[in-house]
DNA sequence: CGGGTTCTTGACTAGTTTCAAGCAAAGTGG
DNA sequence: CCACTTTGCTTGAAACTAGTCAAGAACCCG
C-alpha cells in the first residue's frame, strides 16, 4: 500500500487539475455524508481520519470501515441515487471535493483514473470482507487485535506511526462499534502490545505485505 | 435492480464478443477460485448460486456474499496478485470467462463497461455494508430475517422466485455462517414467515426498491 | 432398504450485554 | 484559579444470549 499511495501521488496532479472543486475543511464529528440523502459530491480524504457507519432505527450503529489520507469516500452517491451509509469525521479533516457529475467523464475521458477508482472499491471490499470475518467469526479478542494491528498498519504505511507507537484518534466506544461488541465488553479486551508478531498471533492475521496496484 | 440486469443483458452483446474467452460449467460443491491463489480469469454468474467466503486457519468460516446471476467474482484477483476470499458454488454453476489480462484494456476502451464494472463493485460493497451491520449489530433472529429476505428480494429479481415461494439451494449451515453463529442457534431461528411486511419489521429493513444505475 | 447427510432437540457451559456506580482527565465560566 | 460540568474509562454483578456437546429423527440417494 505504499506503493499505492506514490501512485497515487504521481497521477494527483492531472487528476486535481480536470476534476478537483475545491478543498474542504471540517471539524471532528461533522457528519461529511448522511445516508439516505444524496450529495453532489465525493471526496477524497487529504488529511485526518474519518469513518463510514450505518445505523439502526433505535440507535445501533455499526461503524463499516475507516477512512485515512488517500481513501474516496462517497463513491455510493455517485453511482446510486442516495447514499446507504454516513461518513463522519473522526478528525479535523482536510477533503478534496470533486463534483458528482464529472464522475463519467473520468470514465470516458481517464481509463487510468477510472481503473483507479476500481481498484480502491476493491480494495475497500477486501476489508469490508475482512472486517465481516472478524466479526462474524473472530473471538472479541481476536478481533480487538485484529483490528488494532489492521488500523496500525494502514496509518504506518502512511507515515502517521512513530516507531511502533500511534495515537489512534478514536474512542473505546468506536472499537466497541466497528467489532460489534459493547463499550463495557470493548473495555476488557484493550491493552497495548508492543510485540507485533504475538499481536498477529492473536488476530490470526497475516503480517504479509499486500502488494499494491499490479501492472497488469 | 431488475433494471440493472435489464442493462446487463443490453450491453452484453458487445461485452461477450470482445472479451469472452468461453462458459464453464461447474457443480455443487466446486471450488471456484480459492484465497491465496492467483486466478488468469474472472467470471461473471450466467446462472446457479455460488458464495464468496473466508476462512481462519482453524476452519472457522465466514460467508460474505452470495453471486447469482449477472455477478461478477473473481474481480479481486485482476486488481491484486492473490485472491482473499474464495468462491464455491453453490449449486452447479454456470459461468463466463473472463481473461484477466484484457481487463485493462476494458478500461481503456470500453468505459461504459468499466462504469459497469465499477457499479457492480459498489454495489458489492453497499451489500457488504447491509452483512456487516446484521453480524454485528442485529440480533440472531433480526439477521436471520434479514437475510432470508435480502435473498429472497435478489432472487425474486432475477425471476427466480415463484410468486412469495422460493426453494433456497443452501444448508442450515450457510446461513449460519453468513450471519456468524453457530449452525444449532441458527437452528431455533429459522421459519418460514409468509408476511413479507412482518419479515421485514423483524429484520430492521427497508423494503423500498433500490433504484438501477443511474444515468449520469 | 441401508448409509450418509441434514435437521432438530435438550442440557450444560461459556461468552456477552446490561445496569449501575465510581473515577479520572479535560474543558468551562464566574 | 478553582468549583462545576462533561466526557470517556473502568469495574462488578446479574441477566441473558449464544456456543458446545451429544443424541436422535428425518430425509435423500443409490
Amino acid at each position: 500500500m505504499s506503493r499505492s499511495s506514490r501512485r497515487f501521488s504521481e497521477s494527483e496532479l492531472e487528476f486535481v487539475k480536470e476534476f478537483k472543486a475545491g478543498e474542504l475543511n471540517v471539524e471532528t464529528g461533522t457528519t461529511v455524508l448522511l445516508e439516505g440523502t444524496n450529495s453532489a459530491h465525493l471526496y477524497t480524504v487529504l488529511s485526518g481520519w474519518a469513518f463510514r457507519y450505518k445505523t439502526l432505527p433505535d440507535g445501533r450503529r455499526q461503524i463499516l470501515n475507516f477512512a485515512l489520507p488517500g481513501d474516496l469516500v462517497g463513491v455510493q452517491g455517485s453511482m446510486f441515487d442516495k447514499m446507504e451509509h454516513s461518513v463522519e469525521a473522526l478528525t479535523d479533516l482536510t477533503l478534496c471535493i470533486f463534483p458528482r457529475e464529472k464522475f463519467s467523464k473520468l470514465f470516458s475521458s481517464y481509463p487510468e483514473l477510472a481503473f483507479d477508482v476500481t481498484w480502491l472499491c476493491a480494495r475497500e471490499q477486501s476489508i469490508l470482507d475482512e472486517n465481516l470475518l472478524s466479526v462474524g467469526r473472530r473471538t472479541a479478542i481476536e478481533r480487538t487485535a485484529y483490528l488494532l494491528l489492521h488500523l496500525f498498519r494502514r496509518a504506518e504505511n502512511l507515515g502517521l506511526a512513530d516507531g511502533d507507537k500511534i495515537q489512534f484518534p478514536f474512542f473505546q466506544q468506536h472499537v466497541a462499534d466497528t467489532l460489534g461488541m459493547s463499550l463495557v465488553h470493548a473495555n476488557n479486551r484493550i491493552f497495548q502490545i508492543l510485540n507485533r508478531k504475538r499481536l498477529a498471533e492473536i488476530a490470526v492475521y497475516d503480517l504479509n505485505e499486500r502488494p499494491a496496484r499490479p501492472f497488469i
